[in-house]
DNA sequence: GTCTTTCTTGAGTGATCGCTCAAGTATATT
DNA sequence: AATATACTTGAGCGATCACTCAAGAAAGAC
């Protein structure tokens, strides 16, 4: 029940926390919340429902580190992709980036399918997602800025009204390539070529 | 057990089934499969087991009628929008009808919730909804392609693309739509401009 | 080796899930 | 009114849900 208490340790936990909640992610990714069951979780990470509930304390605690998780990875590589090929280059690159990820157990956003399921619960893992949304939302508007002080890009329209359409863009991009016999890849390369338009 | 079989009825349904349906499609559209208990559909259609398993059969057939009529609804409601306005203006008008309709349970669209909550566990319903986008798809492309041959729009590219692209941004600015402190109405009226421009 | 602390185990909890069915009730036909 | 037929009722079914906890196993401290 206790783990990483005291900093003396008679026995060590047999699993790297970090990968479990990346196999966590992953199946919530995919399945949702109320498509994951315990059993599931179990199987695939392999514990049993004592360590599991010693390590993660309950379902909806883990969702919310996989959520939190998954938000992160994805600010850091936007970040890295701004690093790489500037504001615009990274915008540019993301919307392809998303739907072919290979490693990506699936290619809806997972904070738009956590909303989609639990906004009209009231449940709080839906505002969780709803707030990373806005995070995202804040990165997007943040690159467009650069991008016009740059003079990559025009200063016709606010980065905000950009970000907003850009992701709202993306989370249509990321449910059409969700779908089977849909080739979101031109969907893709008309966004960025929009992108590169403006 | 037995609904309507002979001609000569000793006892009608005291229900109108249809209404019952379009209630179950609401339940439905806003808490989605997993997030509808029967114990809801009792409460809001007013119906004892008994009587539900009587006329529906099951939850998931009644969820595959209301998948049914949610998409042929939407399909009339197009249709006339275009005897209306023309092909055109059946576009232009449709994104901002559908995420300011007060009657509607929700914004987002229940077939792309469906496919999204459903695609990873293989549900049948989840094809159902799959059906039923590449339906609307093939109406978009049907206006489209109406749209070029009265010479409303551009033929540079192809009906089939337009109307892919189309539905995608719809889907996005309808999970927009679904989010709270999200100004919608922006999203669709960039959408529709840049329709007018094609 | 012994002790102490912590992690692991898995049978089992009550609650809820979708669903059944025997009994009761209502109505058109005769 | 009697009968036949079909709809309504609701207690309760087995299965699964997220979760608990007492007992056992492992490892650092001494």
């Amino acid at each position: 029940m206790i783990i990483q208490e005291s900093d003396s340790m008679p026995r060590k936990p047999s699993y790297d926390r970090n990968k479990l909640i990346e196999q966590a992610r992953d199946l919530f990714w995919t399945r949702g919340w109320a498509g994951t069951s315990l059993k599931d979780l179990e199987a695939a990470l392999k514990m049993k429902p004592g360590s599991f509930y010693a390590a993660f304390g309950s379902k909806e605690n883990l969702f919310d580190l996989a959520l939190q998780k998954y938000a992160s990875d994805g600010r850091m590589r936007l970040q890295l992709l701004s690093d790489h090929h500037g504001p615009l280059g990274a915008l540019q690159r993301l919307p392809l980036l998303v739907i072919s990820s290979d490693d990506a157990p699936a290619k809806a956003c997972m904070l738009s399918k956590t909303l989609l399921e639990l906004q009209a619960h009231g449940h709080p893992l839906a505002e969780r997602a709803s707030d990373l949304l806005l995070e995202m939302e804040a990165q997007f508007c943040a690159l467009f800025e650069q991008a016009q002080t740059q003079q990559l890009i025009s200063t016709a329209r606010k980065p905000q009204d950009l970000a907003r359409r850009f992701q709202s863009d993306l989370l249509g991009l990321r449910i059409s390539a969700e779908r089977n016999g849909i080739n979101a890849t031109l969907i893709a390369e008309e966004l960025v070529r929009g992108l590169a338009s403006l």
